[in-house]
Formats: C-alpha cells, sequence, structure tokens
DNA sequence: TAAATTATTGAGTGACTACTCAATCACATA
DNA sequence: TATGTGATTGAGTAGTCACTCAATAATTTA
C-alpha cells in the first residue's frame, strides 16, 4: 500500500508550512518553499490541496481541533470545579509552551483577515459550548465571580496567553514551581468569587 | 510652504497603509492599493518611504510611540498607587477601542517575523522603564502581590488585549459602567494582594 | 525673474508567484 | 505479464509585485 507514505507526505507538508508560516507569514511563504522544505516537488502540494488557501484553512483547523482535545485532556477524573479549571489552565500553557509554531499558528489565524473567512467547525463548537456550560455553572455555585461569561472567557484564554509568552521568552520558568503556583494565584484570583 | 500638504501626504500614505495592513495583512497588500487608497501616484510613496518595509516600521514606531504617550496620559494628576493602574488600565482599552486599527496593528506586528528586526525606539524604551518601577515600587509598598514583574506586566498588558477584544465585539459594553466595574474587579484582583 | 530644488506622475522592468499539465513512475489487481 | 489507477515530477505560463526613472510641475532661493 501506498495510503501509508501518503499520509506521511501529506503530513510533511503540512509540518513544513507552519514552521514557515509562523516563521515568515503566510504570504512571504510561496508554495515552492513549502514543497521544497517537505522534501516534494512543487506539483504535488497541489495534489493534496486544492490552493494554497485551502491549504491554510487545513492546517488551521487540523491545529485547533488538536488544541481543545488536548485542552480537554483527563477533565473526567478531576472533581472539584477548581480542579477542573486548573487542570484547563495547565493543560492550555503546558501546550503552548511544547507547540509554540502551533501555538502562534492559531494566533496568527486568529488576528488576520482568514479568521472570518473560517466556518468554525462542530467539533470546536461543542469544546466552546462546554466550557460556557463549566462556568455557567461554577458562577451559580458561587465559585466563580458573578461576571459576563465573556469576560471570564476571554479572561481565561488572555492570561494564558501572556503566560506561554513568558515561558516563551524564560523557559526555565516552566519547572519553577514557585512561580506556577504564583501564576496560577494571579489567575485564580481574578476568576474566583 | 509645501511643509503641510506634504506632511499630509505622508499621514495619508500611512493611514491608507495602515488600514489596508490590518484587513488583508502586510504581503498581501500591493504598495499600487496603498498609493490608490491614499489618492497618490504609485511613485510617491517611495519618495516618502524607502522600502515598502521601511513604511512599515515608520508606522510601527509611530503608532507604538502614540499608544505609549496615551497610555500614561493625566498620570501625575493621581496619587494613590491603585489610581494609577486604574488610570492606565482605562487609558489602554480605551484608546483600543477607540482606535482598532492601530491596536491592531501593533498587535499584528507583535506576533510576526518584523517583531525580532524592529529595534525598540528609546522613547518606548523609557515608558517600559517607568512602567517597571512602579511595579517594583507596589510590590515593595504591599500593594501588589509578590509575584516576577514580568508575570504582572503580562498580566496587566493581556488581560486588557481580552477586554479590549471583548468590547470590540459587543460596543454596547463600553458604556455599561457596571460591566466596566466588573472587568476592573477581575483584574485588580489578579494583581493586588 | 532665473536658477536650483523638490514634489509628483505613471508607464516600464525584472523578479517572483500560484498553479497547470504532459509525462513518468509505483504499485495493485486480474 | 498486462493493464489500470493514483502518485509524483518539474518545466512552463500568465499574472502580479516592488521599485525605477525620465519627464514635468510646483515651490523655494538668489
Amino acid at each position: 500500500m501506498t495510503t501509508q507514505s501518503h499520509i506521511e507526505k501529506r503530513a510533511k507538508i503540512l509540518d513544513a508550512a507552519l514552521h514557515l508560516f509562523v516563521d515568515q507569514g503566510f504570504h512571504a511563504t510561496p508554495t515552492a518553499a513549502i514543497s521544497k522544505a517537505a522534501g516534494v516537488s512543487a506539483g504535488i502540494l497541489f495534489h493534496y490541496f486544492k490552493t494554497k488557501e485551502d491549504l491554510i484553512y487545513t492546517l488551521f483547523l487540523e491545529t485547533k481541533l488538536e488544541f481543545y482535545r488536548v485542552m480537554m485532556t483527563g477533565l473526567d477524573k478531576v472533581k472539584s470545579p477548581e480542579g477542573k479549571f486548573r487542570l484547563i489552565w495547565s493543560n492550555m500553557w503546558n501546550y503552548g509552551v511544547d507547540q509554540p509554531h502551533k501555538f502562534k499558528f492559531v494566533q496568527q489565524i486568529h488576528n488576520s483577515p482568514f479568521e472570518d473567512k473560517i466556518k468554525e467547525d462542530n467539533a470546536i463548537l461543542d469544546m466552546t459550548d462546554k466550557m460556557t456550560q463549566s462556568i455557567h455553572a461554577a458562577i451559580d455555585a458561587g465559585i466563580l465571580k458573578n461576571v459576563p461569561i465573556e469576560l471570564h472567557m476571554n479572561n481565561f484564554y488572555f492570561l494564558i496567553l501572556g503566560l506561554v509568552e513568558l515561558i516563551w521568552q524564560k523557559p526555565e520558568l516552566r519547572n519553577n514551581n514557585t512561580f506556577i503556583e504564583q501564576a496560577w494565584e494571579c489567575f485564580w484570583d481574578c476568576h474566583k468569587t
């Protein structure tokens, strides 16, 4: 079967594109550079992806999906609401630190005109929904501040973004437990009642 | 004197570039589109700016400088440390809400490969320094949490970023005092001891 | 007013880009 | 082995881009 090398080649193209897009930007990255970095011919890229835009969309959707999946990992093993939030918080910043290119890429799309053109995948909408419900429940239980859910969501996301960027700058912070506890304290004080 | 129309023309080019860069991205925006939007000939752009990159750098520096200046406006009239932080917080998100293109543009550069190429202006370094010292003093005075300054800085900046994006989505929140107070409470709880 | 300087134009140029396509290759099935 | 199917190549194409430049207009200076 060629299927194996088939999938591998597709993945190589996506990976090469990811790195080049983040390091140089979409439009500054010629498709020829992508195929070269992936070690394939210029033409084959258009066999796997209809257009360059199609490649960008595919990369965005697959990356965001992976991100959301990782974010929720192990959630059912935790009981307390604070524990749940701490796990998601931890999952998210760890993903950002481990996968800087993927994390940056999602960011990059987020503040770009592509954002509007991409209709959200159902799986992603489900995740957002799940998150909204968790926050709602925690507010009702008196655990989180009684402020609009959107405010919680944005504070949640952007505080993690800031943390990830900080650890990118100073990687040693990652294993500094005191620091991680401080970061959590700031985060939790922001949300808790 | 041509100086007046001279400056106006330059400003028109910068303004057209700002809008197009934000709406379409740097590389997706041809210089011809910029000059057309600015109502000038294609050639004159290169009279005012050596290259397209030079235009981007200039726009970035001037915008960031304006942002930092606005951020510090009225600071000497406030006495209490909490009042100072609240004023900077307020200045920043108001600027973001009022100048979405400028705000987005600074963001856009921030997560792009240009970031590294641009050496910070002295005026900007001064501002960052001022900020660092204020936070340091507030920690010593027991007002802010005793956590690394970089953590305060990032939490500060990213929480505002989240607030600005939220108000972009729901502009009516801007005049909702209850909401603004809630946003401040989250922000302040994150930082205060 | 004359000369020097600067602002402005827009057609032109060489380099580059996304995408195509005819040809070849790898492999599976019969 | 013969035939069919999809994978793969890379030179070719039509179009786009940043930037130039010779020519002209506007403005300043002497």
